[in-house]
DNA sequence: CGCAATATTGATTCCGTTCAAGGGTGGTGG
DNA sequence: CCACCACCCTTGAACGGAATCAATATTGCG
C-alpha cells in the first residue's frame, strides 16, 4: 500500500452513490479522501480489524471473504471500480467482519466514517441510495444461502460462471473480464477446489464453455440458465 | 387476515426504530398505520408479489422464508415482537423476494411505503438506525454462508439451536420459547427433515439437549458452542 | 374418532470431499 | 537469460456425510 497524490475526480465521477451529493458535500469530500495504491494480492482490512472509513474502489479488483475456523476462505462479494466497501463497519461502528484482498493492482479512496454519517444523517438521497444499495446486497446473499443449501454444485458453478459475466462482462475475445484461481471459483461456490477443476473439465468437454489457462469463456449461456435454474 | 381496530400504541412502544422519530413524527406513524390480525398459517406476503408498506410485528412471530425451484423453503429470518420486514421491497420499489408466514397468531402493523421513505428523507437518526440494522443482517447472511459451505449439518444445527435460545429465549421449564416443526428447522439449517430428526435424536442420547414433543431445551451449551465454532 | 400432518427409524445410494501423486506455469534472482 | 522454486492445476482412488426412499408410529386437530 502506498499513498499516492490523487485520483481526482473518482468519486462523484466513478460512484452513483456520491452523485446524490450537492456540490458542496462533494469538493468537501473531496478534499477529505486518501489515495492509496494497492498491489495485487495486499490486504485493505481483516475480519476483527477496525477500519476508519469507508473504502470507494477508483480502480481493480478486490475480493471480500470470510475466513472460517479452518482457514478456507468463502467469498461473499466483488469490488469493483465505483464500488464501496467498509461501510458495514463504520456504521455499526463494529470491527471488519470480512476481509478485503486485491486481486488485481488497485487504487482505493478512503474516506473518514465521520464523513460518511454526517452524510447518511443529512442527505436523504444519499442516506436512502445506501439503504438500496445495502438491501440488494441482503437479496443476493439470501439468495445465496437458499442456493448453497439446495443446489447441486454444478447448478452453483453454472450459478457463479454467469453472475461473473455479469458483473465483470467479456474480452473482445470472449474471456470473462476478471481471472481467478480455482481455488477462488471455488471459494465462491462453496466447494473444494477439486470439484470446481473437475466440473470445468466437464463442461469443457460438453462444449458448454472454453478455458485457456485462467481464461474462461461462456459458449452455451442458455444451457447454464437452466442448470443453474435462473430466477429461483 | 383481519383488520383490527387499534394495536396502540405499538409502534413507538415497542420498536426501538420508532424511538428515534420526535413526537410529530410518531404521532402521524400512528394516524397512517394499519393494524391487523393473522391467524397462524397465514402468508402476509409472498415472493414475487407487491406490498404496500413496512410490516411492524406486535405480537406473534414470522418466518420470512425463499422457495427453491423444488419448492423447498430456506428460511432467512423470523420476525417478532418489535421487528419490521417487508422494508427491503419497499425501499427497492420492487418485489417481495421473501415469503413472510405467521408461525403463531399474530398481530401486525403496516405503515404505508411512502410514509418510511420520507422519514429516511427527513430523519437522519431514523435513516442512520435502519441502515445498521440491516447491515447487521448482512452480515449475518454473509456469516451463514459461510457455515452453510463450511460446516457440518451437525454443527449448523447446534448453531441454529443456540440462534433459536438467543432470539426467543427460555420458558420457565427452560424450553425454547418457540415451537418449530422438524421441517421448520431443518428449513433453517439448509438440509433435510431426517438429518434434522437424526441428529436431535442423537443430542438427546448424548444428554446435549431434552425434548419433549416440540419443544427443546438446551443442556449442555458449552459442548453446543465448541461445536458451532461459536464466532467464527 | 378419524384423518392428515408430523415424527421416527432403517436401508440404500450417491454426490462431493479428502488424500495422494504428478505435471504445468510464472515470476524472481543469480 | 534461464534455472529454480513456489504456486497452481489436474486426475485418480477411496471414503463418508447426508440425501433419498420406504415403511411405520405418533400427534393433534376438526
Amino acid at each position: 500500500m502506498e499513498q499516492i497524490e490523487n485520483c481526482n475526480p473518482c468519486l462523484s465521477s466513478i460512484n452513483r452513490l456520491f452523485k446524490t451529493l450537492n456540490n458542496e458535500q462533494s469538493q468537501y469530500l473531496e478534499e477529505q479522501k486518501i489515495c492509496n495504491e494497492y498491489k495485487k494480492g495486499s490486504i485493505l482490512y481483516k475480519e476483527t480489524s477496525r477500519i476508519m472509513g469507508v473504502y470507494c474502489i477508483c480502480k481493480g479488483v478486490l475480493k471480500i471473504y470470510k475466513t472460517g475456523s479452518d482457514g478456507k476462505e468463502q467469498i461473499v462479494a466483488f469490488a469493483r471500480s465505483g464500488d464501496i466497501t467498509g461501510y458495514r463497519s463504520i456504521l455499526s461502528n463494529e470491527a471488519a467482519c470480512t476481509t478485503a484482498e486485491a486481486i488485481q493492482n488497485a487504487i482505493v479512496c478512503q474516506i473518514p466514517s465521520n464523513v460518511i454519517i454526517e452524510l447518511v444523517k443529512t442527505n436523504g438521497n444519499f442516506a436512502l441510495h445506501l439503504l438500496k444499495l445495502t438491501c440488494r446486497e441482503l437479496n443476493q446473499a439470501n439468495s445465496f444461502i437458499k442456493d448453497i443449501a439446495q443446489k447441486t454444485v454444478r447448478e452453483r458453478l453454472a450459478e457463479t460462471l454467469l453472475m461473473l459475466e455479469e458483473t465483470f462482462g467479456v474480452t473482445e475475445e470472449g474471456y470473462l473480464n476478471i481471472i481467478l484461481t480455482r481455488e477462488e471459483i471455488a471459494n465462491i461456490v462453496g466447494t473444494a477446489t477439486e470439484s470446481v477443476i473437475r466440473l470445468l473439465s466437464e463442461f469443457r468437454r460438453e462444449k458448454i464453455i472454453s478455458m485457456k489457462g485462467k481464461q474462461l469463456a461462456l459458449k452455451n449461456k442458455p444451457y447454464l440458465q437452466k442448470l443453474s435454474k435462473a430466477f429461483n
